[in-house]
RNA sequence: AGAUCUAUAGUUCAGUUGGUUAGAACAUACGCCUGAUAAGUGUAAGGUCGAUAGUUCAAGUCUAUCUAGAUCUACCA
């Protein structure tokens, strides 16, 4: 600066703002938080009459433990939508929930006890439930304010439980209305059965050891094929549960082993084969079955290739078929037939079937529909034989306590050898031995479990319902299929299918659970009745009034109470005819229904009780989507959502799980300590939900990046802002074709934030402001502004900028308030402080219709594309370092396009270039003139800016110096006045 | 083991009914500016479109197989 001039910069209109560069969120958000509180803003919000409500109903976490990623995810993308609608003009509401019920829970307690060395059977129950309630309780208190600190808007003072007593009694109600029309009845399953405890146990009870079992062959006899070859043979099956014997009820093959027919010819002295005996077994196992069985290679042939038209004739008998003393008790024909789950890897190639003790078999016959032929009731609670068996009754599988003696298998009965013993006397047997293998144990007692056929509560999904509520089909399945394509949208689409194929392909819903905290069925059987008979269930209305009014004015825990079935019961029908059920309802029964006591009866909930979306992860297509899609077309004859959002998994950097042991878990409180809730909200809006998203430190780096360049984009327009008045609205008519071309984006923008967001495409939105941000705002519009906003006085130009300004202003904070809660919060009171002001208390602004101008928007590609070449062209004497600053040039532009040069000879083409002086001009250009290749019409030729450099606005101009103000050119001198 | 889904620069994403040289932004490198300054701005480099085979005049796009990852089932006689 030379010395004799006035230092100018005191004399610009620079930026000017307090807003910090930095955002220091971590620190900061929970102020925000707090204000927000005090403000009572989701209330506030409420209060705003005329709008079409949006419900987005909360799928319920589990209110056990801390929030993992996932969970930050799922609710950040729900607010996003809550946020977004209510700010289109909707009514959002949410009501965010809690599962409260359920195994992980009553598993958390028991392990409690454990350490107390307390006894879970010498608890009362109902001091037991209190203990998981108030657990939960705990852990709802704590989620909560973590979700909050999310910045999780929603009705969190009045949230919903699963276990509130309102709850429980609406959840019992609606089982009662299973009950009342008839789909709900009693059949069984194999569960996994504690013989020692006498429960069934969940997987999740259950850990595998290793366990040494006692392994036999047995022969089942081939009758009735007509052919003498086949009929002299016998099928040979493998099981290690000897137990299961006398249940068998069927053998069953695989389709694609091959199978051949093998004859003893000679025997070693201790041998359960006789010579001319014929086996019929999978290749690939003959010869270890042979070996097993103490015949060597020497021993037996192979005679002949048995068929799958073989095997198709054959019927078998069981090795105890006409024992003597049996009376009769295994002389059915076993049932004979292929299946998909016989391998020939291990075993015989056959597979012994007892469908009461195991799932394979079960499924299998269950799906046939014929398992009232092949169900058993052989073993009781205790692990014993049924009293009245032939030969086994009252003989244990399991011992009721350990054996220390017997090293090898201490819980080992006397049913397996008991058994084989018969066996081998009737010679049913080819050969035994014992194995080592892992097997199930019981988590709590440590002894080992089985399969046990046990009576369970089913909703039957293929049964009229029979409530006049048929406008989407009879049955329950037929209703869901039709929602899901009549009545639901899916995003994205895929999930329609998943759902789809999951409910057309699903068995009878298992309503029961042998558990202790839930709400339990609230039913009585009748003593005497048979499950099939008519009168097996209660189903009296009365009775369920008393059931409900209790409920609701204690809790489930009414049931559990001394005398509560006489309370029920009494002077209705006699209390000692019936027997109370103790079961539990499955939890997702539970959370099945929230739609029944959110949406349907609660004041906030929805007017027809139908939520506009239901928004999980992929994992509730089997859970939640699926249990309130079931619930709801059994109690109200179709879905309960109109719009369903799945949203993927949390993934490492490497698209890998997040485990603890490997190290690459991200927590929410960690990002929201190192970077601030915003971050992790501005991750959900950059990333694709609909498949599975990656985070980690390097991605959470670059989003923090994304929001600083978006944060100093808003801090510019706060300080160009800084002392903008009403005085400065100018009409679009007034402004310069750059300000009417900054709208007409806006206009296209606006288009784009409303459907995308009514999508619920926070990617597309976010992508499309942030591009726009930076490459319209930034490199563009305020590069090219800076000198009217800095240098200009009142001018109208100045005016017009500033008044798009405000209008950016708005558009911007409003469309990113969804995301960025708490710095759209923060930019916004910087310009509207006060205690009541919020951003989230305003809508995004309209558009107005005049806006759109797309001959202008044409227009304006044209120049940007001729911009384009010019400060190319500067590019090169910058690296050349014959210019430094673009105001040192006044290039020359040879336009041949007449088009072209009459578009760009309406526009002020050196400001839009930054340069101090452009000449355009339609002659022809000389040979060096610079061009671009795919730019078409312009060649521009350098040129060094004639004059001095201007002190205060730094173009370099020929008047400079001859003005009142020393140093400065005619603008200048006329601004400094 | 089965069902479903995903795969495009270092990162986050575009890529129309198959049709020029696969596009942005961020990050990177090298510049410019020093009046958005722990900021702004320009230029460049960066891709076998997970792999292979096929259909086609033409494949990131359609088909098949494989690989990796994810979710849900099944983990057994």
């Amino acid at each position: 600066m030379c010395a004799e001039t006035p230092d100018y910069k005191d004399t610009l209109n620079l930026p000017k703002t307090d807003f910090p560069m930095r955002a220091g969120l971590p620190k900061r958000e929970p102020d925000w938080l707090a204000r927000w509180e005090k403000i009572g803003i989701y209330d506030r919000l409420r209060e705003k009459t005329g709008r079409t409500p949006f419900t987005l109903h909360d799928g319920p976490p589990y209110a056990n433990g801390h929030l993992h990623i996932g969970h930050a995810l799922n609710k950040i993308l729900k607010d996003m939508v809550v946020r977004s609608q209510q700010m289109m003009g909707k009514d959002a509401r949410y009501i965010p929930g809690w599962d409260c019920h359920g195994l992980p829970i009553e598993w958390k307690i028991e392990e409690q006890y454990r350490t107390n060395g307390k006894n879970k059977d010498e608890v009362n129950v109902v001091d037991f439930r209190q203990e998981c309630r108030k657990f939960a309780d705990g852990w709802v208190d704590i989620q909560r304010e973590e979700f909050k600190r999310l910045g999780i808007t929603g009705k969190w003072e009045n949230p919903y439980l699963t276990m509130d007593f309102r709850s429980e009694r609406i959840i019992a109600e609606e089982f009662m209305k299973f009950l009342m029309n008839g789909t709900l009845y009693q059949g069984s399953k194999p569960v996994m059965w504690s013989p020692v405890e006498k429960t069934a146990l969940a997987e999740a009870e259950v850990e595998y050891h290793n366990k040494e079992s006692f392994t036999i062959w047995v022969k089942f006899k081939v009758v009735g094929t007509g052919d003498a070859t086949l009929d002299s043979a016998k099928v040979v099956i493998w099981t290690t549960t000897p137990w299961t014997i006398p249940s068998n009820k069927a053998v069953v093959y695989g389709k694609d082993i091959s199978y051949g027919l093998y004859e003893v010819i000679g025997r070693p002295e201790e041998c359960w084969a006789t010579i001319g005996e014929r086996f019929i077994l999978a290749d690939n196992l003959a010869s270890d079955v042979m070996t097993k069985a103490r015949l060597d290679e020497t021993m037996y042939r192979r005679l002949c290739d048995i068929t799958q038209e073989d095997l198709e004739k054959i019927q078998l008998t069981h090795p105890l078929h006409g024992t003597e003393g049996a009376n009769g008790e295994w002389d059915d024909i076993r049932d004979f037939r292929a299946a998909d789950f016989v391998t020939d890897t291990e075993g015989t190639g056959f597979v012994h079937c007892a469908p009461s003790h195991g799932m394979d078999e079960f499924e299998l016959y269950r799906d046939l529909g014929m398992l009232e032929q092949v169900i058993t009731y052989n073993v009781m609670e205790d692990g014993t034989l049924r009293e009245d068996m032939p030969f086994f009754g009252g003989k244990a599988i399991l011992r009721s306590k350990i054996n220390k003696k017997n090293k090898n298998n201490p819980w080992e009965g006397d049913a397996n050898t008991a058994i084989m013993s018969k066996l081998a006397e009737v010679d049913g047997l080819l050969a035994r031995g014992v194995i080592k293998h892992s097997y199930p144990h019981s988590w709590r007692s440590k002894a080992p479990v089985i399969y046990r056929n046990t009576p369970q509560w089913f909703a039957a999904i293929d049964k009229p319902v029979n409530d006049q509520r048929d406008n989407y089909g009879k049955t329950i399945r037929e209703r869901a299929l039709r929602s899901i394509d009549d009545m639901v949208t899916w995003t994205p689409q895929t999930g329609r299918n998943r759902l789809y194929s999951m409910i057309e392909a699903r068995p009878d819903w298992v309503l029961s659970r042998q558990r202790a905290w839930g709400v339990p069925l609230t039913c009585f059987t009748k003593k005497g009745a048979l499950p099939t008979d008519d009168d097996f269930l209660l189903r009296n209305e009365e009775v369920n009034a008393r059931v409900a009014k209790a409920f609701e004015a204690e809790g489930a825990d009414a049931w559990y109470h001394e005398g509560a079935k006489e309370r029920f019961l009494d002077g209705i029908v006699d209390p000692d005819d019936y027997t109370q059920v103790f079961d539990i309802l499955d939890v997702w029964f539970d959370s099945g229904s929230t739609h029944a006591f959110v949406l349907r009866d609660r004041e906030d909930g929805s007017d027809d009780g139908m939520a506009d979306l239901y928004l999980e992860g992929t994992d509730q297509h089997r859970g939640w989507f699926h249990s309130s899609m079931l619930q709801s077309c059994g109690t109200r004859g179709h879905a309960p959502y109109r719009g369903v959002l799945t949203h993927g998994f949390t993934l490492d950097e490497k698209g890998m799980k997040m485990s603890k042991s490997l190290g690459n878990t991200v927590a929410p409180d960690e990002v929201v300590n190192q970077y601030g809730a915003d971050i992790l909200r501005l991750w959900v809006a950059q990333s694709d939900y609909t498949a599975d998203l990656r985070i980690g430190p390097e991605i959470l780096k670059g989003v923090a990046d994304s929001y600083r360049r978006l944060r100093n984009t808003m801090r510019f327009m706060l300080g160009s802002l800084a002392d903008y008045s009403q005085a400065d609205k100018t009409d679009i008519h007034d402004m310069p074709e750059l300000e009417q071309w900054v709208l007409h984006r806006l206009a296209e923008l606006d288009e784009k934030v409303r459907t995308g967001f009514n999508a619920y495409d926070f990617q597309g939105v976010f992508q499309a402001i942030f591009n726009f941000a930076t490459v319209d705002l930034s490199s563009f519009y305020f590069d090219i502004r800076k000198d009217v906003l800095y240098c200009d006085g009142d001018t109208p130009e100045r005016r017009a900028a500033r008044t798009v300004l405000d209008i950016l202003f708005h558009r911007l904070t409003t469309w990113l308030a969804p995301v960025l809660v708490f710095t759209m919060e923060e930019v916004w009171l910087e310009r509207y402080p006060g205690d009541e002001s919020s951003v989230h208390l305003t809508d995004i602004p309209n558009t107005p219709k005049g806006w759109r101008n797309d001959e202008l928007a044409q227009k304006w590609v044209q120049i940007r594309r001729a911009r384009r070449t010019i400060t190319a062209a500067l590019e090169v004497e910058r690296t050349a370092k014959t210019i430094g600053a673009s105001l040192e040039a006044a290039p020359i532009a040879y336009v041949s396009d007449p088009d072209l040069f009459s578009a760009l000879s309406s526009v002020p083409l050196a400001d839009l270039c930054i340069t101090s002086d452009l000449n355009l001009t339609q002659d022809t250009p000389p040979a060096e003139a610079f061009t671009l290749d795919d730019v078409k019409g312009i060649a521009v030729q350098f040129a060094k800016a004639e004059g001095e450099k201007c002190e205060r606005c730094w173009k370099i101009l020929p008047d400079v110096g001859t003005h009142a103000h020393p140093g400065t050119c005619n603008r200048c001198s006329d601004a400094l006045g």
